[in-house]
DNA sequence: TTTT
DNA sequence: TTTT
């Protein structure tokens, strides 16, 4: 049966983000995102902050490597993906990713290139279907775009 | 600034909840939850499932222990959570966690317990608030509620 | 600036989505959805229904068609629209309406088409991709498909 | 069944919210948001904006009060609500709100209140659960906070 | 490693 | 009626 499996993320960009290009020229992007909430605890204000692994793919990486910079403000949103790998000794780790499917610039205008029209600044998955379709098989074990 | 960090998930139970009780009698519930999706690859159908590691905390957790069993369908609401721990040879390590915030069962009326009432099948947060508060420090090294 | 305008809903259909075909062959389903709530007040139970105007365009809207029936069990997500139209005494009236952007049949494998793959069951807007682009603008206020 | 009716929204206030006070002394905040999309149409740019009747009420209204004004950003979650009222000339007529159960104020420090602590600057329902309860029935035909 |  |  068909689930559902969605993430939504506002938060900075901790680095900006990292590009590397698969076998057949595909795209992927990623970088940390913070999300970051402030609550009292016993009287005193308390910061705390998520830290999340944002991978995203060919024509949305190809957009996120143009707009997106350390320090953004941004709205992800995506689906969770725990992937395995192994460590230096060969033991066989987890990482959980969030893959995003699109996203939203926000904050100020002087936040973004002067360049660049609003049009550009809501990306998503479909921006994908103007990327030539290539093979790619995103569960082979030697691809592993975000060694954490 | 204040973020956003919200997971929405909707999927089946891969077991029933293991319930804990830490100090000052917390209650905490995890279980997998299954996630699956089918899409078409090459002609062929291929179905792939996500799994998510799913953690209550009190008054949620007790109802969850209630009204969970393995194989239900239930949509959760929560935010992505990345503990730390140490792994038997002392090195850290990550996993991360939906902590749920509220879930609503899902399905036939006959999946429900048949002498629960509907008004208890949507549970959230607040159903800590009717539980005592305790001292407890979700940070804390020793606390491990999900040892995966 | 761009902002984020998401509405995801868990309900069932009301009535089977009725079918229109615009100029240049552009199809709109449309059809009511209600999420039910159940809460307790002062010690009685009660089920509070709410109802939604679900709209979906083009490739969307045939496999809603194709796959959506009364009393089915669906995860629709969208965005929200409110729309202008003139009532019978030229009166200009406002609706508000859901427009999916894609959907997740729930429920129980016997109740999907025996026939019908699983990878059929999420639809979402890049089916619309498929379907051949034809102008029409969706603000034309002769355009009216959903007259509430 | 219990169902899903979730809205989330980001996007700015068009007006400062307007404050009333029920029987009972119960705070409903109402104001208008924008959600605004940039996209190209035939290659020029078209900024498209949908506007949301947003309703807060008791403990939450109160902190919009404190920290919401016009333009401000902000994240909005809530429910969807359709509500029927009697027009001038007695017919009945329908409006549909976002009923808001928490929001996050997005956007540079600058733009808060200097004095505010930003632990305040996320509220929620819970809020509410601070506030005396007091009775009040929402379904009223008499009361109607939100006259659009 | 972000931001306020 | 917001914002970029």
């Amino acid at each position: 049966m068909s689930g559902i499996n969605k993430v939504i993320l506002v938060g900075h960009l901790g680095k900006d983000p990292e590009i590397r290009y698969l076998e057949g020229n595909v795209s992927v992007a990623s970088f940390p995102l913070a999300t970051s909430e402030s609550f009292n605890k016993d009287g005193r204000k308390v910061e705390q902050t998520e830290w999340h692994n944002i991978v995203m793919w060919r024509g949305l990486a190809d957009v996120a490597a143009k707009y997106l910079t350390k320090g953004k403000l941004v709205y992800i949103e995506g689906r969770l993906r725990t992937r395995t790998y192994e460590d230096k000794e060969g033991i066989r780790r987890y990482t959980t990713e969030v893959v995003a499917e699109n996203f939203t610039l926000l904050g100020r205008r002087s936040d973004f290139e002067p360049a660049q029209a609003n049009a550009a600044l809501t990306a998503d998955k479909k921006a994908e279907l103007k990327v030539e379709e290539v093979s790619f098989d995103e569960t082979k074990d030697d691809v592993d775009p975000l060694p954490f």
